[in-house]
RNA sequence: GGGGCCGUCGCCUAGCGGUCUAGGGCGCCAGCCUUUCAAGCUGGAGGUCACGGGUUCGAAUCCCGUCGGCCCUACCA
């Protein structure tokens, strides 16, 4: 049921501490209604690099789920980490996703009535969620040093001790501890997790998955330089912003039982959650760089179409149940089921990605065909050529750019000549025997 | 170390108690087509369903245990 939502979240803006006209996401004035039944999706990625291939997977399937639930997809940088951030890596995001035919209504630059769609401008509400936390006695302020904290975690590990927050913190009386922040003395927020008792959820692919509340940590909320961590942005963002489903990678699932407490402690109603099996690399560890490419921009720039790499994605986790496994984008739409999605992570498998590029490049009309190709090409390479070259470079399609440079050889030779230019590789030796 | 999750051919997967002598695709192998070919077409090999116990007339499918892998265990997300 998601309609227990009090009147002041379902219209964040009339909420008590917003209603100061100086906080940056205001939106009086603008006031939209939202019904409880609305989907609202999102994909929050931090900008710490370039669009990653396995965040794509993630994204692909939110906005499947939003397309064909007649749904909204949101787009929320997930700024927090000061330390971490990666000039260009927002545009990353946006010209990697767009070129993949994957659209979104509210973002950054899109606007929406939860703007902004930034963390790092959403500061005081975060500050003020935390200090509520600490009023309910759902958190505490916690003093420890990053040096203490280490200090601390070493000597667990040297008594071969589990390594965890000591809690002392915890301990301090509310009262003192009042003090000491008036005082200005720095501080984190933590998590205060019951000592005892266990909490249960039912993940839409995992099914029921519980934990006992004595194996999870007091973690750190709000940081000491004002910034909030994850767990607290994103519950907070995702029950203002009206999230229905909250889709991510199953590395999120072993924290997955702070948010709950978070919810629990604001009395807000629970997302449906799912959590989908990470991309796997070829030692079926989460994919990365090690692996090779992972850059969106790395396979556009060898020559993969988004077709390709859509379809290729899409069948990572997830199948139809039947036997066909060529789809369009809208086909996806159509067919994409979130019960159908897989429990175990999936390895990348590049012959896989390179037998889809084949079929969906062969899938191309010419004209269209021509037009891309055009942009591997020298500048001022002959249209004339390229056109021409299509038929055949279409016949034997591998990634692009190796091709082209062969198709720049063409020559008004017999025929045969030309078939073996198309398929023959770009190296000086065989490009020369063309 | 602690917790969580996962476990069908090398890889992506179908399968939800009998129709499974486990199906499809990638890759691999062979034949065909081709002057040649990594393209295309046709065919083939490849899985005792992680292992061990149950439950059942019957289990890849349900239950328990074991093992293995991965993820989390940061003032990173």
């Amino acid at each position: 049921m998601r309609c227990g939502a009090a009147l002041s979240s379902v219209f964040p803006a009339l909420r008590a501490p917003h209603r100061a006209s100086t906080h940056p996401f205001e939106c009086i004035g603008s006031l939209h209604l939202f019904l409880v039944t609305d989907v609202r999706v999102r994909f929050a990625p931090s900008p710490t690099g370039e669009l990653h291939i396995g965040s794509v997977r993630t994204t692909l399937y939110n906005f499947l789920f939003a397309r064909q639930n007649k749904g909204t997809l949101i787009l929320r940088i997930e700024d927090t980490d000061q330390e971490r951030l990666v000039p260009g890596a927002i545009d990353s995001v946006y010209d990697g996703l767009h070129w993949l035919g994957i659209r979104w209504e509210e973002g950054p630059r899109e606007g929406g009535p939860f703007a902004p769609y930034v963390q790092s401008e959403r500061l005081p509400l975060y500050r003020e969620h935390a200090e509520a936390l600490v009023a309910m006695d759902a958190a505490y302020p916690c003093f420890c040093t990053k040096e203490r904290l280490a200090q601390m975690r070493e000597e667990q590990q040297a008594r071969k001790e589990i390594t965890r927050y000591d809690r002392v913190c915890r301990r301090i009386a509310p009262a003192e501890a009042r003090q000491r922040v008036d005082d200005g003395e720095p501080h984190t927020i933590r998590l205060k997790v019951p000592e005892t008792g266990t909490i249960a959820y039912h993940d839409l692919v995992h099914d029921d998955v519980k934990w006992e509340l004595k194996d999870v940590e007091d973690s750190i909320l709000l940081k000491s330089d004002g910034f909030p961590t994850y767990h607290l942005a994103v519950v907070v963002d995702d029950h203002v912003m009206r999230i229905s489903h909250v889709f991510r990678g199953d590395d999120w699932l072993p924290s997955l039982p702070k948010h709950l407490l978070i919810y629990q402690a604001f009395k807000w109603q629970v997302p449906e959650h799912a959590h989908f099996p990470n991309v796997l690399g070829p030692d079926h560890k989460k994919l990365s760089k090690r692996h090779g490419a992972t850059a969106v921009r790395e396979f556009r720039d060898q020559g993969y179409i988004p077709e390709a790499i859509v379809n290729f994605l899409a069948l990572i986790g997830w199948a139809p149940g039947t036997e066909e496994e060529v789809f369009t984008m809208e086909q996806l739409i159509q067919k994409w089921r979130l019960d159908q999605v897989q429990k175990a992570g999936g390895v990348w498998d590049k012959e896989r990605l390179d037998w889809f590029n084949r079929v969906h490049i062969r899938m191309l009309d010419d004209d269209d065909m021509a037009e891309r190709l055009a942009a591997f090409l020298p500048a001022g390479a002959s249209r004339d050529v390229i056109s021409s070259s299509v038929p055949l470079i279409k016949e034997r399609s591998r990634p692009w750019p190796t091709r082209v440079r062969c198709s720049s050889s063409f020559s008004s030779t017999s025929s045969s000549t030309r078939r073996s230019c198309c398929w023959r590789s770009a190296s000086p030796r065989r490009y020369a025997s063309c």
